[in-house]
This record gives structure tokens, sequence and C-alpha cells, in this order.
RNA sequence: GCUGGCGUAGCUCAGUAGGUAGAGCAGCUGAUUUGUAAUCAGCCGGUCGGGGGUUCGAUUCCUCUCGCCAGCUCCA
């Protein structure tokens, strides 16, 4: 006599056992359609799963977080199903579901090809079509391996004798064709309507690059035809925010094969970054940090004292003259410490904030490399602070605040936060990374901050908080970062006199908040899709006539305003008023000024803003006033959103 | 680094089942002096990423290599 209570609190009563099935019939028939999955007591589990006692049901339809999750990785399913029927000999691994989709990796000799997925995507359908029943078998692990033994499914294998003793095993088939899963899953194949094959890529087993590599199938899938259609509209219009394609239409900068993973920055993009690095050397002296500059080439010998030609030698540039042997350098900490070490140091010191613009270079693996975003060559934002442990959380503490403010500026407001914790190869001693690791929670647990644990993924010489971003595709970029160090001050010979007259070895804190110039430039370009705030806009104004009759005025408000340090250029070219608005408009130019016989007559300029609005004409001081207020509030809402 | 794909004028792209390649835009020249997203006409422009091979002949086939793209791995 189960009683099943409701997500609202209502109440059913059956004779007997029930089906998530059965009750979602009971409240109406729509809903017996519609579902897709149950969750019972907290669980997940399949529309056949039947409850014998009083239990709590929530009905999952493809309206839901759930739902859509639950199609996903049927659609995964159903594409196992697929390739196995079309490749016989193709091994099935795994095929979770992921943002957007899903993808099901395959150990097979054969390639797959473009083709191929259109082959696959089309048996997927009418196999979508046949709506063949999906259904749920437990079984014990011994039989469990020896079916798919004998099936030649040496993956499962592994998979089910390394899953926990306890844990239930459970197969789900579609008509002749099985997988091991924990499910749910939807009822029959029918349930999926609106799915995609995307893309096929290799991936290691286990996403390990000393193990084999297997063919990975991605794939999206939607509730419906219209979500599915919505989704890829939404991809091909993100792709038109790629930092490559607008940094070629805006002319910011280029790469060439010459120099892979370096970039050639252009005056348009060179202005960008100025704008960024005076910028941030601003907020860091009115925040007490210290400007530096140190070598590009250093003897190995101190990165070897370091430890960093040890991890990171193969990635390193050298180069030897005189029969000595240099690496460009790859990271600015160690060049700190020596400007730390620099005479003898005090408590009063501390916390010493030293910050350099450094550039950097790093051999990355060659498949790594992403246009402006993963380069060889690039130009940190960074900083070492050195402080005693007591000062470790507010001096944390503190650059949280510091990032939050630098990312208000240009507009950022989705951070992601991760805190990666101690790596297997590491140094120094647990109680120290204890303490360095709680330091970092706590300062983001102070700050009420959602952040997830990395474990395994800290830096060898201490945790780090990481601070990222997404680019117009949702791939996730780290671009701040703060970094505990109990490890290379030591190691390098740093000391300060602490009050005691005692020698102490300070910690350091490694940080940046930009990341890269580069990395940042190309999130900003996507973020703004090349839509540049006044702020930052390479050409904040063009002024334009109409006829020649006035060039002479139109370059007197073109000096008049380079004089103000706007960055104004005037197009005194013989073309038409129309031609020349579209071509500045293309180029994001923030405002154009339109000066004909009026504006000549009355000592105005005519003010257009780049969405196409027309501010009227008005004199040079009001269109100065206007361009500062605008140039000052950054990226926060900036005026012309409020037109 | 690994797997797969791609590499044709400045840009976007077409093409050649092996017989040295086209379009639009851009650029240049001329005409036009124009009021808020493209004025008209003419002209120039590539040896098809690079090396090697097969062939009477290769941009097209094979091979090596470089670079780019997607994913994986890595990221001090």
């Amino acid at each position: 006599m189960p009683v099943i209570t409701l997500p609202d609190g209502s109440q059913r009563s059956f004779d007997n056992p029930v089906s998530v099935h059965d009750v979602a019939a009971d409240i109406g028939p729509g809903l017996a359609k519609a579902a897709l999955a149950g969750v019972v007591d907290g669980r997940e589990v399949d529309t056949s799963h039947v409850m014998e006692d009083d239990a709590s049901l929530a009905i999952i339809t493809d309206r839901d977080e759930a739902g859509l999750e639950v199609i996903r990785h049927s659609t995964a399913h159903l594409l196992a199903m697929a390739v196995q029927e079309l490749f016989p000999g193709v091994q099935v691994t795994i095929g979770p579901v992921i943002e957007d989709g899903f993808y099901y990796d395959f150990a097979t000799g054969h390639t797959f090809t473009p083709e191929d997925l259109e082959k696959i995507e089309k048996r997927m359908e009418e196999l979508a079509a046949e709506d063949i029943p999906v259904s749920r078998v437990v079984s014990s692990r011994e039989k469990a391996i020896e079916m798919f033994r004998n099936l030649g499914e040496h993956y499962k294998v592994k998979i089910i004798e390394e899953l926990p003793e306890d844990e239930e095993i459970s197969i789900y088939t579609q008509g002749a064709w099985g997988d091991l899963c924990r499910g749910p899953h939807v009822p029959s194949t029918g349930k999926l309507k609106a799915f995609k094959l995307t893309k096929v890529a290799g991936a290691y087993w286990r996403g390990d690059s000393k193990n084999e590599m297997l063919q990975r199938i991605y794939g999206t899938a939607w509730a419906n035809k219209k979500e599915l259609k919505a989704y890829l509209r939404r991809i091909e219009e993100a792709e038109k925010r790629d930092h490559r394609k607008l940094a070629r239409k805006l002319n910011l900068f280029h790469l060439q094969e010459e120099a892979p993973g370096m970039v050639f920055w252009h005056p348009a993009g060179w202005s960008i970054y100025q704008s960024l690095e005076q910028y941030m050397r601003e907020q860091q002296r009115r925040r007490g940090y210290h400007e530096i500059r140190t070598p590009q080439l250093v003897d190995m010998t101190l990165w070897e004292k370091s430890g960093h030609a040890d991890k990171f030698g193969d990635d390193m540039f050298m180069l030897s003259s005189d029969e000595r042997e240099f690496a460009v350098k790859p990271m600015n900490c160690p060049c700190h410490v020596q400007v730390f070490n620099q005479g003898l140091k005090s408590y009063r010191d501390l916390p010493l904030r030293l910050a350099e613009f450094g550039s950097c270079h790093r051999n990355e693996p060659s498949g790594s490399l992403h246009g402006i975003m993963r380069v060889r060559g690039f130009v940190q934002d960074d900083a070492h602070i050195f402080c005693t442990e007591a000062q470790i959380q507010a001096e944390v503490s503190e650059f949280i605040d510091f990032l939050h403010e630098v990312y208000a500026d240009f507009g950022f407001d989705e951070v992601i936060y991760r805190l990666s914790t101690r790596p297997e190869k590491r140094v120094g001693s647990d109680k120290v990374w204890d303490q360095a690791e709680q330091a970092l929670a706590d300062a983001l647990n102070a700050k009420n901050l959602p952040w997830e644990e990395l474990p395994g993924e800290g830096a060898f010489y201490g945790p780090k908080i990481e601070f990222s971003l997404k680019d117009c595709i949702g791939r996730v970029w780290q671009l701040g970062t703060i970094q505990v160090d109990f490890s290379t001050p030591g190691r390098l010979d740093a000391q300060y006199v602490a009050e005691d007259g005692s020698r102490q070895v300070p910690v350091m804190l490694h940080r940046a908040i930009l990341g890269s110039f580069e990395r940042f430039i190309g999130i900003l370009i996507e973020h703004y899709e090349g839509v540049f705030p006044a702020w930052l806009a390479p050409t904040q104004a063009v002024v334009m006539n109409i006829t020649d009759n006035q060039s002479e005025y139109a370059q007197k408000v073109e000096e008049s305003l380079k004089n103000k340090g706007f960055r104004v250029v005037s197009d005194l070219r013989n073309e038409k008023i129309g031609f020349k608005i579209r071509e500045h408009t293309i180029q994001r130019v923030p405002y154009l000024l339109v000066v004909g016989d009026k504006e000549v007559e009355s000592n105005t300029v005519a003010v257009r803003a780049r969405r196409g609005e027309d501010l009227g004409s008005m004199d040079l001081d009001a269109f100065e006033a206007l361009l500062t207020e605008d140039v000052a509030c950054r990226g926060r809402i900036a005026l012309e959103s409020q037109h």
C-alpha cells in the first residue's frame, strides 16, 4: 500500500506497488507520455522503477535540467548502438554527458570520417524512429564480466572490475544492444527527438597521454528540434566573436609561421595593450606595489636552483654563449627573489610587493597553441608578495578585492573560482600544505565566493586559487591566480630579520590578475565582440567632412581633441558620408563626428554613436565632456548602453 | 606531444577526375564634392605552405616537413 508524496506535497496512495510511469499516468496521460525518469527519495531512477513502499517522487520531463541530462545520456547510448551496428568490432568505453551534449569514446582501428558521422547520425535517427524500449537489468559482477568478455568488450570488463565492491551492476538494453550503465535512461528511443553529431577527435583512454588513443565522437542533444536549432544558431553566432577573426577585421595583431605562438601587435592592438598596461600600472601603484624589471636571459644555474629546470626544462628555450648556458626566462619569480635578496630585509619591510610586466617564453606543446589565448611568448602582469605566514590571509583577501575591482572595470561578472590543492609531485611538508590550502580556502569563504576544489592540481611549490572566464564558445581560460609558495624563497636563500633578531625565510605569494596581456586581450575581444568601450578603443572618434570645404575645420577639430589626449583621426577622403560612416562603424569606432557647412558655421560637430544613435550637434567642449565621462566609466555600464 | 582535418590572390572562398587557376571584397588610377551603413568606370594582383618523388607534364597523386583548426594531454 505505497503512499507516494509528490513535490507539491500532495499524496497519492496505491493498492499495489507502482512504477514511476504508473504514478505519472495516474496524474495524467500527458505526464505519462512526457515522463523520462523519476527521482525517488532523492535517487534518480527509470520510469520503470517500482516503488513497493511509501516514497517521495518527482517526475522528470524534458523541461527539467535533469531530463535533458537523461536525454543526452541516452543519446550517447543511441550513438554507441548505431556505431556498433555499422562498424562491427568497435569496442565501447565510456559515454558521459557534458555541457550542451555528450560524447562517446570508441576503441577501434577504423578512423571515423565526417562522412561516417553522417551515416551514424542517420542510423541513430532510424533507431529513434523505431521507438525501441529501453530496459534495465541488474546483474552480478561475475555474470556481467563474463558477458562483456564474450562480447569482446575488454574496456567494459576493466571498468566493471574497477567499480567499488558494493556498486550495483546494471545493464541497459535496447533491442539487441546493451551497455553497462548506472542510468537512468529514457523509457524508449522514441524520446530522443533532437540531436546532432558535431565532431570526431582523438582522446586518451582514461585521459592519460601514456595510454592508447580512442576515438571520441561528440554530439549535442535537446528536448526538441527548436531548442537544437537555437543551440546551433547560438554556436554559429558565438563563432563570429572569435578573437582571431575579429583581430583580422580590426587589424589588431597577427601571427605567422616564422614565430609560432608569438604575437605581432599592430598599432590598433598595441593601443589596447598600452591602455591595459597603463591602467594596471596605476592600479598597482595605488595598492602598494613596486614595479621592477628583470632580465630576459638568465644563467641555467638559477633555474636549476629554483627547481624549474628539473620540472620544466624541456619547455624552456635555451641558448649558449661564451660557454655558458642561458634560458630565456619562462617566469619571473626567481628574478624577483634576486631583487628581494639585495640588501638585508627586515620584518618591517614586509609585506613587500614586487610587480613586473614580465615577458616570458615557454615552448608550449604545438597542439596547445590557440590564437593569442595560449602562446609561447607572453607578458604577465606578474607580482610577488614577500610576507610572513601571519600576513598570508590578509594579503590573499586584499588581492581578491583588487582582482574583483579590475574585472568589474572590464564588465566581467561571471568569474569561476577554483582552488587547486597538493599534487603528487611536490616539495614541502604536509603541515605546510595544510596551512597554505586552509589560508586560501578561508579567504574564499570569508568573501562567500562559490569555489570548486581541483585536487592534485596545485603547483609543485604550493596550492593556488585560479580565477577563470569563458571564451565565446564556452571554453574556460584561466586568467588570474594567486599561489602560496613556502618553497622557492628558501631554495633561493631569501630571508629577513624578524622582530627577535633571528633570520627567517619569507613566504612568497605569486599573483596575477590579467594573467597574460595576450590571453586577457583575447578574452576582451570576444567579450566585447570587438566593440571596445571608449576607454580601450584604439580610435575613440573619427572626424569626417562632407566635402572638401570643411577639411580645414575637420583637421582643427582633430588637433584640438588630440591635444586633450584623445585618440582621434580625421577622414578627409573624397567619399560620400554614408561610405565613411559604414567603414568606421564596421571598425567599431565609438564616436563619429560629422562636419558639414552647418557645423563649420555654428562651430559644432554632429555626433553619431557607434550603435547608430544620433546625439545631435554640440560644440567641442560638450563632446569632450561626453567622451571624458564615457572613458571614465571604463567597461562598467557604458554610456552608450543607456541609449 | 597525440588523433583527425585543413593550407589556392591582402581577405573570404570557388576550381582543376594530372595539361601552369577564377569570383567578390580590398588595393591602384580616373571621374564624381556628395548630410549619417557601400558612387561609377578601368586596371593591377597568385605559380596554388615548403622540400623530395612518380609522370612527357603536378596546384591536383605519393612522401617528408612546417603552420593552422578541432579535440585529447600539458600549462611553473
